[in-house]
DNA sequence: CATGAATGAGACTTCATTCAT
DNA sequence: GATGAATGAAGTCTCATTCAT
């Protein structure tokens, strides 16, 4: 199931997906100096691929970037796959941190709101770095770091689908699984459409309107 | 504005994405012997893509898998790139006929059985193949046969809005824009979400929910 | 010993000169059309050669220029060489029908008529298709005409001495082998500066100091 | 305008010619091991270009006797061009030692005795490493290293026609351009004959003759 | 004879990764 | 730990040549 995020997609049918280098930071950066130069070459990743493509995202130029020697980042990560997936993972958990909150302050309004809220935020989340957010979702061969943005869709499924059962009174006799599919499938897509196609419809106002007719359209399927 | 089918996406800031190598096929193959060579070449780049993942799909297996040397692939096509733009031009034409042929039958049925058929249509889209759609819509850098997907995605939204607003009396006042912007978003991620979710949730029960439920969801929009 | 072309020079010890293809057409072009395919396949040569560079010169492009199929290239030519070739043939006799003419001419002539007469059919001579005649002198790896070219230059060589020898009483003592050396190699070296220098010195008053000055250099040397 | 050393020739009017690939050493290399591995690639590229002709010079081959992998060659040279120029560059730097050299004992010398010296120094230059010479003069398509080999060429004709004009009384009225040009051409080709011409003439008996007889050519002419 | 599709050796080049210093 | 030189597998692509039609 979708989520908030396009980059995702569960399954990996593939024979190629397995045998895979591993995707977790070597060293738990105990220092300081180790921080910082983690810190470096994620930053120089992410810069790289939203300033120069995929493409030239090799591990000797994301070094460069970073000011640092291939033999450090090989220090600090596994392979190029770990770096991609470390971006992945802060674009997440940027993410994550609007949503969570989001789906906190939304627990005690009523559903109309409470889809305004999700819509917003929804939108906001793609604008965190559009850019990055394009590139992760066009650019990057899913082949390892599926893992992760499986967690992260499975949370915000379950934070949602948690809300609307705790609503239930409020909407019309619905299976909550269906219900949370279709509503955040839907809200996923606006808002990736909305934000990932730039200049034509970025104007505040053609967002406002969006935001209103998503929001009509998913409070009018819930009651 | 997204559509029908998932790997797609407007807009192409990167410089590196421009002075791309050629996606056109070489020539145009009049003799028998040179349309089997091509079919074989872009059948094997199909089946690779399904079977080993992108990452496999160099042009020496692809040449292997076609049974022909390299030498023919380059006398075809230009380079990789343009064989997996061949794979996509392919599927997507699969997908135009029978979106073509649903909004032709259309035309004439009222809004609700309309929706209805078109839920449909693009969830039978996402079934053609539909391990090879997660790969082109997973695994795929997208960086050259973007042309052509948006024209094939602006045929779709064009389609869709000339059939609203031939049918605009049975619907509330709303800009058919932003109307044909998110049914069409709407539809497509609920079809994408549900095809490509495998196993769980394809029993034909589940799926008549899923169509019955989005129908709702944008016929109530649209009334 | 050089002569009056460039692209020459005797001697080749590398092994890897030896096994080369043949250099000789295959056929003997009795029927017309043969011949027109011939000659065709020759100019087209040439015609790349001048304008596209040797490293574009490959057997397709040939053929394509010629308006005939690779197939036919390999009916009169039995590789790539045996066309360069031709085209060096075809230039050196070009060429040589010039000196051929003035030796014959010269044959009656004083030392110093005789030596201006050299030196202006050595220039006219590398002017006949100066881009041709870089070409030949600069882009082309000698391998396998050095054969043809050799013989070209010993023709020349052996005329000069003759023509010499015939004079020698109008001339100081001195080895007809070593003057006949000093008198093509001045004379070539000359020419082949002067004609590929290109614009700067092409003025035809320039042309005539050089002719005035390379004669008084030869002349005040033989006698 | 011709020099010394023959692998020259300035204009190039080709199309071909131009978006070459680059020629100059990717880093400077400031480490011995750097150091080590560059000095191996150029003399690797040397003695497969003497040993076995340029055609056998590919960059997998010269990596293999310089005893490293393609990777390093690549490291500091953008390609097999590159490597040829650098060898070119040495042989010219070798050269030019001993011109130099040459132009500066010169300086005080009348005519005859310069003369004499640059003839002998030519043919010495050309001595350095005949089949390299040769080689370099024969096989190596020009299309990239030109520019340095025209510096080269123009700095030879410089100090020698600062010399020429500071002996201007000892010679008869001539245009030093003039002079110049005539004089570093037949020097240069006589040299190149010689010694490109290899056994049969190269006993030390027919050199002298032949720079006793390519002085005389020169001072008769200049006085 | 002509055609041009097919071949495949081999050239070039990149880049993830290792390892001696 | 950090460095960056070295590695070499693997991929891309070209082009001389052959051969079935």
């Amino acid at each position: 199931m979708r989520a908030f995020t396009r980059f995702s997609n569960s399954h990996s049918d593939h024979k190629a997906v397995d045998r895979k280098a591993p995707t977790k930071p070597r060293k738990n950066a105990s220092q300081a100096r180790s921080r910082a130069t983690i810190d470096a070459l994620v930053e120089a990743t992410a810069r790289i691929l939203v300033r120069e493509g995929f493409e030239k995202a090799s591990t000797n130029r994301i070094a460069e970037v970073a000011g640092v020697s291939v033999g450090s980042l090989y220090q600090y990560f596994p392979g190029k796959e770990a770096l991609v997936a470390a971006v992945i993972d802060r674009h997440n958990e940027a993410i994550m941190g609007l949503v969570r909150t989001a789906l906190t302050e939304i627990a005690d309004l009523p559903i109309d709101k409470a889809v305004r809220k999700l819509v917003t935020v929804a939108i906001e989340a793609h604008r965190i770095n559009p850019k990055l957010h394009r590139v992760l979702a066009e650019q990057i061969p899913r082949t390892g770091q599926l893992r992760d943005v499986e967690a992260f869709n499975r949370e915000i499924q379950t934070l949602v689908r948690a809300y609307l059962e705790s609503r239930r009174k409020e909407m019309r006799k619905i299976d909550p699984g269906v219900a949370t599919f279709i509503c955040v499938s839907t809200i996923e897509a606006v808002a990736h459409n909305t934000v990932l196609h730039g200049a034509e419809m970025l104007s505040e106002k053609m967002v406002k309107v969006l935001v209103d007719e998503t929001t009509r359209l998913v409070v009018g399927y819930l009651r």
